[in-house]
DNA sequence: AGGTGTGAACACTTTCACAGCA
DNA sequence: TGCTGTGAAAGTGTTCACACCT
């Protein structure tokens, strides 16, 4: 496992706390404003650079950073290659995950051919359909192949990461299988909350609920929490 | 604008409070749970039932629902279809909301056949992009129309939502052309954060924050704050 | 001076526990 | 008896404000 806490600085490295959602979906902003950046530009970056370009307060950007160490310097900010560094490390990206796509559809092929996973250390190493018209399709370096031998190649590659893609009708199942195959982590895109044991984190990704959220807060313009 | 506060019961309808992003996201959960019962079932549910099938606690779902009324009977439960009917006034799905679709390409076309968005209330009726190959084509009943002229149509139908699914570099400026047009909700697919005037809400369905999220979770299974 | 790191105050959310009604 | 509705308590996340270091 990544020891993120090695870090450069002299200090000693906080106690393991909790870390709640918000502080990691924060973290992942952060990674990306920094990474964003090209060509020579500032070596340097403060609280209220990140605090900007993330959408957040200054305030909170060096609470989040001062969980798991003191990346900074006083008076100068945080090293942009430094800062990018301990991220990647603390957020588990300094190592390549290997991941299976269950379901080729609509949804499965967008993601499958969306080129940002690839960059950021996720690789999609199977992909599972149960259409016969699917199986043995190519798909760039990987074939379509029969969910029904799932558990197999899950096992043989021991892949650990799921994105699940599939109707809602077959999601508990198929996870479940997933699961018991060596799975530790699901992206769910099944519009069906997934009941899974304790261990296992499923991520949600769930646009009706999004637009949803969107129809709610034009209908009652006033109720808004952070309004 | 709905008035979820008509409702039945002879109770006086609660104060207006704010209603966090949570809650929002319970409430399209529970009305996902209740509109997937098929056939005849019970015609009563329980907040244990309802807590249940959204993955959630009894006193959390009982707590939601009376930010907006009390739609229960002591000793009985909630009424099936009472319930589902408040919940769609709540959410403002009693009514159909009119969609943009910027940006044709995989994400843009995979949400577009994305059918349950029309079973909810959301219907597109306007499809952009700027690619010259793309703009003219039929998808279903409407056709592709060349971003450059997106204001006029936007205006002339009313639209108010907008789904922004195009690559992180045009977001920011298409963004700020649809509010200009009218757009006051956004469900964003860009890896990139809109700075939008306040009135203006947002939804960002971020993906490669959400397999991050996933990648701390795994790399630290003792730091989860919900563990 | 300038900007981090952090305890303390504040704000918000969830859980508890029980009164009250069908 | 059974289950809702809700104040009060507990828990969690965010903001403030300033000591401290460069």
């Amino acid at each position: 496992m990544t020891d993120f806490t090695r870090h450069r600085s002299n200090t000693p490295p906080p106690v393991q706390r909790k870390v709640s959602d918000s502080t990691i979906r924060r973290l992942s902003h952060y990674l990306r404003s920094l990474e964003t950046r090209t060509g020579p530009g500032p070596v340097t970056v403060s609280s209220e650079d990140l605090a900007l370009e993330a959408g957040t307060t200054a305030a909170q950007v060096r609470k989040d950073l001062s969980l798991f160490g003191s990346f900074g310097k006083r008076g100068t900010g945080y090293g942009v290659s430094d800062l990018t560094f301990h991220l990647r490390g603390i957020l588990g990206l300094d190592r390549v995950w290997r991941v299976a796509l269950l379901g080729a559809g609509r949804i499965g092929s967008a993601l499958f051919e969306y080129t940002d996973f690839r960059r950021r250390g996720f690789e999609i190493v199977a992909v599972f359909d149960r259409d016969p018209a699917k199986i043995g399709t190519p798909w760039g370096a990987v074939t379509i192949q029969d969910v029904a031998g799932m558990e197999a190649v899950l096992a043989r590659q021991a892949i650990r990461v799921a994105i699940l893609a599939v109707p809602a009708a077959a999601a508990q199942d198929l996870a479940e299988r997933a699961v018991a195959a060596g799975v530790r982590g699901i992206l769910n895109f099944a519009p069906a909350p997934l009941r899974l044991p304790e261990a296992v984190v499923v991520q949600e990704v769930d646009v009706v609920t999004e637009l949803e959220s969107l129809s709610f807060q034009l209908t009652h313009p006033d109720r808004n929490g952070a309004g």
